[in-house]
DNA sequence: GCAGTTATGTTGACTAAGTCAACTATATAG
DNA sequence: CTATATAGTTGACTTAGTCAACATAACTGC
């Protein structure tokens, strides 16, 4: 906890300096950041009222009736009158506005671009993946949709790697568990029939926050597997939307079946599978993952 | 580039907003941020002087001044004289400096800790690992050193994850390649010997930055195998260090020779083991990644 | 050791940013 | 119709931040 609450304040105080640095090259002569912030928020929103925009940036409100005055001087927004409500004075961006919104908006493009000149393209992608999966950790409520999607290259050895951490800090199952992901992810990616098999993959704003995989068993027989969601992307219903694409998949490869191993004690799984239609056919206690545990098979006969 | 661009503007709102939020809960009315800023960067550094902070905090001379004043006033901070250079006055913290800033640090770290609050264990590493991760990226020469340690659980199938999206980005070898890897590394964790092979993982700032792993090929042979730096680690001798680390534990393991297969293409990796000692002792081409390339075979002869 | 230049920190004079409460005009609930 | 709430404006003010001039001390090259 305590390097956790370190680590996010030496964040803190690059960021803000990174920020900082960044506003100072992308204005110009022309605004001020508080001004730049506003002129963007409009051209979000507009129409907009007033007493919008103070709530979203969070400023007074004779300092923002000052400062829409000083950019309907300079000719950039103009406020109408509203017959639904005569108090109101929608702002909306003139052309001028328009265009020197537009002028802004590159600024900060090529600011933000020259930051990035000197970072590869897997550097670009990781970066966006840090700050994305940082903000929904520290937002988990966000108001983002997810897809479903197949694999990119790596990701089938991500979901080993996550499932081993997951499941080692959640049930203590350390390299025993990490054995067999590695395994089956490998033998997967070696043995995949693209016609019969299939991986995917749920990706939250160009992040992986879960996967699913189901492989052939032979005898009409589909076996469910790795199924994880990241905890940064619980409560969306992602779990159902996989077991529902693989249930989609199986059936229409003309599978008679689904089966799946699973543990008593992975509860949200668990309710996944019930609620897709999965039944617990029987269980057995073992030891492959050091202390003994009660693994439990599930199977969805698939009436077509 | 663009998307990577909106990315970064969207998670730019995101952070001021959360952490002008936070700033607003720590502070109280003692202070206001920037002198809370100041307090904060006097105690990192003290004994410190003046302009040391101006660069640091980047804000005007005689604003700083004009703070330091009142933090004297106020009795948190005391100008000494230097000997060595009577232009500067090194500024320290007083006791009840001390005692200010330990109290505006306390609710700092209270005010993280709630945000935290609702985060489990592996999601507040996940994020320390996502501000980290983007932190070096961004600041690529952020002077911090590393250290070389034991892989944790999951880093080896992460291992496998981050070699095929490199290899895929910079050389196009695709599925191919991470079938491979998943295989190799799951071999390694399956067939693991403790006494006479490794793996380890070079850590900078708590993320991994780089791996390597050492097999037992019998006949007094080992085989380096899945070197790699991660590309914001770069240009910190993680390389070097890493294949050192591994030649040490093969000579002190009694191995007689150690050998590797890597690829013409791979410059960087190859440099790394000529400034080493090993040499290329044969090539083949192959076509294992789709594309023939052409694979080298290198040996170091260990000498007790 | 001295002129010229550069660095450290302070100060006065100023502008810009931000706050607060009083105010007008309009809407809404009863 | 009255009381109350909301949208936006304005005057009076405080705080934050900037800029250039200044005093002092240190370095550089002769």
């Amino acid at each position: 906890m305590e390097t956790t609450i370190e680590a996010i304040r030496t964040f803190n105080r690059f960021f803000t300096r990174h920020v900082g640095a960044m506003n100072a090259r992308f204005l110009d002569t022309d605004a001020n950041l508080a001004e730049a912030r506003l002129l963007f928020e409009i051209a979000r929103q507009e129409p907009v009222q007033a007493s919008t925009l103070q709530a979203d940036l969070d400023i007074d409100r004779g300092y923002l009736s000052r400062m829409t005055a000083r950019l309907e001087n300079r000719g950039w927004i103009m406020r109408d009158r509203c017959e639904a409500d005569a108090r109101t004075r929608p702002i909306r961006l003139t052309e001028a506005g328009r265009v020197a919104f537009s002028q802004m908006d590159q600024r900060q493009r090529s600011a933000i671009a020259h930051d990035l000149s000197c970072l590869g393209p897997v550097e670009q992608e990781d970066l966006v993946q840090a700050l994305t999966r940082a903000r929904l950790l520290l937002d988990p409520d966000a108001p983002l949709s997810f897809t479903i999607r197949a694999p990119r290259v790596g990701e089938v050895s991500q979901v080993a790697a996550r499932q081993s951490i997951l499941y080692a800090e959640s049930h203590g199952w350390g390299r025993e568990l990490e054995v067999l992901e590695a395994e089956t992810t490998a033998a997967f990616l070696r043995q995949f029939k693209p016609d019969c098999e299939g991986g995917w993959v749920a990706d939250l704003a160009g992040v992986m926050a879960g996967a699913v995989f189901l492989t052939d068993e032979g005898q009409g027989v589909a076996r469910l597997r790795l199924l994880h969601v990241e905890p940064f992307a619980r409560r969306r219903g992602i779990g159902d939307a996989l077991v529902h694409t693989c249930i989609d998949f199986a059936r229409e490869a003309g599978y008679e079946r689904i089966t799946l191993w699973t543990h008593t004690v992975l509860d949200a799984a668990r309710r996944i599978y019930t609620r897709n239609g999965f039944e617990c056919i029987s269980t057995d206690v073992h030891h492959e993952f050091g202390e003994p545990v009660q693994g439990e098979t599930w199977q969805l006969i698939l009436n077509p």
